[in-house]
DNA sequence: CGCATCACG
DNA sequence: GACGTACGTGATGCGC
């Protein structure tokens, strides 16, 4: 566990609270377009003074997240007499979420909980770290936190909350607050107390008799009969409202304390944010800040259009003056350049720095310079190489560490997974970051990619140098080392300063387009997550994969002999033409010509079919295929797959690709490893865990069926899951009308081949088709499915009707996807967006929920004591390698954070269950 | 480089 | 009446 928190003073600013007190306290204003902003200049104004005349060196801003929290659950009434906010402060509350993020301050919020609880969880995390916490708010229910430590500060009146204050108000020590509260209740928040007790009579019986509890115990000994009475009956409304009134410390919250450190704000973002609510006071405040005198920052964005400039930093003093730079404006773009895609077989070649306006820096570490022979008479072995001017690697990483590790700075990268994976094989844990690609892919999901040239294009209006005009292409296509210093100082300067304008052009969307907390809760945390299985990466057993190799190739040897004796020649049974020819004219078996191509089909079902039909070539082929397919996309490219230094398989996760909010995986693609046919798992098999530890898997029973039954309320599947009930007997039984006593397993395969058709939104053709039966039939089924489940086909109905609407869908965790192509004109494409549109929501409900277990688990499992690293996800499945003394435990807590994934934030109806399996290989624990 | 095929959830 | 027909991925081999 580290204890490094990088400030030693948290200001814990109670947003919600303060945005009332300003409203009320500060002389209405309104902005140029009629917008009330009072309540925002002054909170603006106070965080500002915080962190400069307080010089706050930690601030979080806590949000209410909604008006829902557990405490209904308690006690249904409470808070439920608020009278509705105030008109002029209404569109308020959005811009102060707005003013958080351009002062560029962390906000947080949790569904489920009041900001007073992570508050008082905050509070107890930094001062066990010894942190001072000041609580910037005036609300009496947060004075029962006051200790040594933490104190609180009245943010209008500029007043400290100590002991004595709280003490002035309740008559108690800070300790006792909640057990006075509890008696004289609150009329505000509806917290019932004790009637006829007062925060005086209340103060005065706890002195007395020292708690709640020891009171409430010895009622009887009290002298007033009226008061003894009350006491008495209204003993449990006196507990109830004491857990209503004590404040949850222990909030499972999701940004660590550690990101609170105070970041520069980034002009770009905050200098728009004061000028649209027209706070000149603030703007000649901060002239200084948003880039020096008034003149200087109209120069500076006239600039922006002007040609960029670029610098080489070929020494340590220039490199000094960019760190310099950065630190100050606590922003920076990175980007590396490397010998390979492939982060972990890469080797760091340079890196570029932006830090905004139209400069932006190229610092070559490793180029080889093919020197051009005839001046110098070194060069006589024709290639032999020198390096061009550089600052020594060892010395430039030492000099960056600390920038690239500073909390208070902010790193933006396009992609930058792929430069945390690079920068830590070189010693340095880059941290706190932000991804472009990842911000238009929360942003845009759906509408287009989210590759650096393609972004440029759409937001900039900006058509990038491509890589290939530096490195040349095909054959003599060379790595980056090998580009010259000017051309790859004009690639990579450009790629930075691009990546910081795209910042500039997309972060500010997050909350008015309310993607914040996609991006905060979900994406962004992620991005370590991932980045750390893929430099685990597994262990692979390369003599058993060569061993099936050699198995597999025996076997196709000898069918491929059988093949072409039936066929009566030999030809590439690898190719479809070839082979269509073969069956189709040579022998003469029933099919027809399919597709653009003018080709046969030779798909697995037509083969399928043939085979049935009593025919030996198809059958032999389907068997030569499945063989061949494990040979060369699995026991042969893995091997070459397995990293020479490590010995293990790294894959790459690409969290920006599956339009639904997957993860996709490739080099190797570790998602798609065989197991539906016996000799495919022997595959899985290969994956194995290190001398004296185990593979653990666990995965999520029935996600997205379950989550189909929770999003279209169908109350009939959702009590099956909440009865654990057989879920595809359950469907059979109410479409078919079996019996669930002594079901033929028949019945139920068409009951889950429905089931999964419906997810997709399958037609009688297809569902037809998967298996083997009328069309008729399939439509009778699927008219009997809708009958017995009208919720389904509601929300199939509403979903399109959404998309149609808006051009995208939701998930649970409110990502949007778009389906741009579900209003085409072409029925064909327009029918393909509705069904997308219908899947999308289950599948980027799963996606998400799958996310949220997997950025908690690490601290799960360090919470637990438990070393076990998490190393693949395979959309509905993690893995694990885990020391063999540690399985039991282990595997408890990976299955009660996957299985409570949603809390707090979503209350499902149904329960997520997930299964554990364990041992020595992939193959085993599956 | 497009297409067909097939591996996974 | 015809058209096409189940969502989301990535890797491989063929053949142009």
């Amino acid at each position: 566990m580290t204890d490094n928190v990088p400030f030693k003073h948290l200001y814990l600013v109670d947003g919600s609270g303060y945005i009332f007190r300003a409203f009320f306290g500060i002389p209405p204003m309104t902005r140029p377009d009629g917008t009330p902003v009072n309540a925002v200049f002054g909170f603006t104004n106070m965080l500002l003074k915080l962190r400069d005349d307080m010089e706050a060196d930690g601030i979080a801003v806590i949000f209410d997240a909604g008006r829902s929290s557990f405490r209904m659950d308690i006690y249904e009434e409470y808070k439920s007499h608020r009278p509705e906010a105030p008109e002029d402060l209404i569109p308020q509350f959005a811009l102060i979420r707005e003013a958080t993020d351009a002062l560029n301050l962390p906000q947080i919020e949790m569904q489920g909980f009041e900001a007073d609880d992570l508050i008082a969880t905050y509070a107890r995390q930094a001062k066990e770290k010894g942190i001072d916490v000041t609580i910037v708010s005036s609300d009496k229910d947060l004075m029962q936190l006051v200790e040594p430590g933490i104190s609180m500060m009245d943010p209008m009146k500029n007043k400290i909350i100590g002991p004595d204050e709280v003490f002035e108000k309740f008559g108690v020590q800070p300790d006792k607050v909640v057990d006075v509260q509890a008696l004289a209740g609150d009329s505000v928040d509806n917290v019932p107390g004790v009637p006829g007790i007062g925060i005086k009579t209340a103060a005065q019986l706890i002195t007395e008799y020292g708690d709640l509890e020891s009171l409430l115990e010895r009622a009887g000994e009290i002298k007033q009969p009226k008061r003894r009475e009350k006491l008495q009956d209204n003993a449990e409304m006196a507990r109830i409202s004491k857990q209503l009134v004590t404040l949850k410390q222990d909030v499972p919250v999701e940004v660590p304390l550690e990101g609170f450190a105070t970041r520069e704000p980034v002009a770009e973002v905050l200098r728009p944010f004061l000028e649209v609510n027209a706070f000149r006071s603030l703007l000649a405040r901060m002239a200084k800040r948003l880039g020096d005198t008034p003149m200087e920052v109209a120069d500076e964005a006239a600039s922006e259009d002007g040609d960029p400039e670029y610098e080489l930093v070929q020494d340590e003093e220039a490199l000094v003056k960019w760190i310099a730079d950065a630190k100050l404006k606590g922003t920076v773009a990175v980007d590396t350049e490397t010998t390979s895609l492939d982060a972990m077989s890469a080797n760091l070649v340079g890196i570029s720095l932006s830090t905004g306006g139209n400069k932006a820096c190229y610092i070559p570490l490793d180029h080889i310079a093919i020197s051009e022979s005839g001046d110098g008479g070194l060069d006589l072995l024709g290639g032999s190489a020198d390096r061009p001017k550089q600052i020594p690697k060892a010395r430039a990483i030492e000099l960056l560490k600390p920038l690239l590790e500073d909390p208070s700075v902010l790193k933006i990268g396009q992609n930058i997974k792929y430069d945390m994976v690079i920068f830590a094989q070189n010693g340095i844990s880059v941290s706190p970051v932000d991804d472009t690609m990842l911000l238009s892919y929360v942003l845009e999901g759906g509408m287009h990619g989210h590759g650096m040239d393609e972004l440029a294009e759409l937001h900039l209006d900006h058509t990038t140098i491509k890589f290939k005009e530096v490195a040349g292409t095909g054959k003599s296509q060379v790595t980056f080392d090998k580009v010259s210093l000017d051309k790859a100082l004009d690639y990579a300067a450009e790629d930075a300063l691009i990546t910081y304008r795209l910042h500039a052009a997309l972060k500010p969307r997050l909350v008015p387009e309310k993607m914040a907390t996609v991006y905060e809760t979900i994406e962004r945390p992620l991005v370590k997550v991932l980045a750390d299985m893929e430099q685990r990466g597994i262990k692979a057993d390369r003599p058993f994969l060569h061993r099936l190799s050699n198995n597999f190739a025996q076997r196709l040897v000898d069918l491929q002999s059988e093949i072409h004796e039936i066929a009566g020649e030999p030809f590439t049974i690898g190719s479809p033409k070839q082979l269509g020819e073969v069956l189709f004219d040579k022998l003469g078996l029933p099919g027809g010509k399919k597709g653009k191509s003018g080709s046969y089909s030779t798909g697995a079902d037509i083969l399928e079919g043939l085979a049935a039909e009593g025919h030996t070539l198809p059958t032999k082929v389907l068997e030569w295929r499945q063989l061949s397919k494990l040979k060369s996309t699995y026991t042969d490219a893995l091997q070459d797959q397995i990293n020479s230094k490590t010995g293990r398989v790294h894959t790459s996760y690409a969290q920006a690709v599956a339009s639904t909010g997957r993860l996709s995986s490739s080099d190797p693609n570790l998602q798609n490893i065989p197991v539906r046919t016996e000799e495919g798992r022997k595959i899985r098999d290969a994956f194995i865990a290190e001398d004296g530890y185990k593979l653990l898997s666990v995965d999520y029973s029935q996600v997205e069926l379950r989550l189909v039954a929770e999003i279209a309320k169908e109350d009939a599947l959702r009590q099956a899951f909440i009865d654990g009930q057989d879920i595809h007997a359950i469907t059979a039984h109410q479409v078919f009308d079996t019996p669930i006593e002594g079901m033929d397993p028949m019945i139920r395969r068409q009951a889950k081949a429905i089931n999964f058709g419906i997810i997709y939104g399958q037609s009688a053709f297809g569902l037809a088709a998967s298996l083997g039966i009328s069309r008729k039939d399939a439509k009778d089924y699927i008219d009997a499915y809708f009958g017995r489940f009208p919720g389904i086909k509601r929300y199939m109905e509403e979903t399109k009707e959404f998309a149609h609407k808006y051009g995208y869908v939701k998930t649970l965790f409110g990502r949007h996807i778009h389906v741009p192509s579900i209003n085409e004109k072409n029925p064909m494409r327009k029918n393909f967006g509705e069904r997308a549109a219908i899947n999308a929501p289950i599948q980027g409900t799963a996606a998400d929920i799958i996310k949220r277990a997997m950025i908690r688990m690490p601290t799960a499992l360090d919470n637990a004591d438990l070393s076990a690293k998490m190393l693949l996800q395979v959309h509905d499945e993690l893995i694990f390698e885990v020391p063999e003394a540690e399985v039991e435990a282990t595997s408890e807590v990976v299955r009660s954070v996957m299985e409570n994934a949603c809390d707090p934030v979503l209350k499902l109806s149904i329960p997520l269950t997930a299964d554990a399996g364990v041992g020595r290989s992939w193959g085993e624990a599956h």
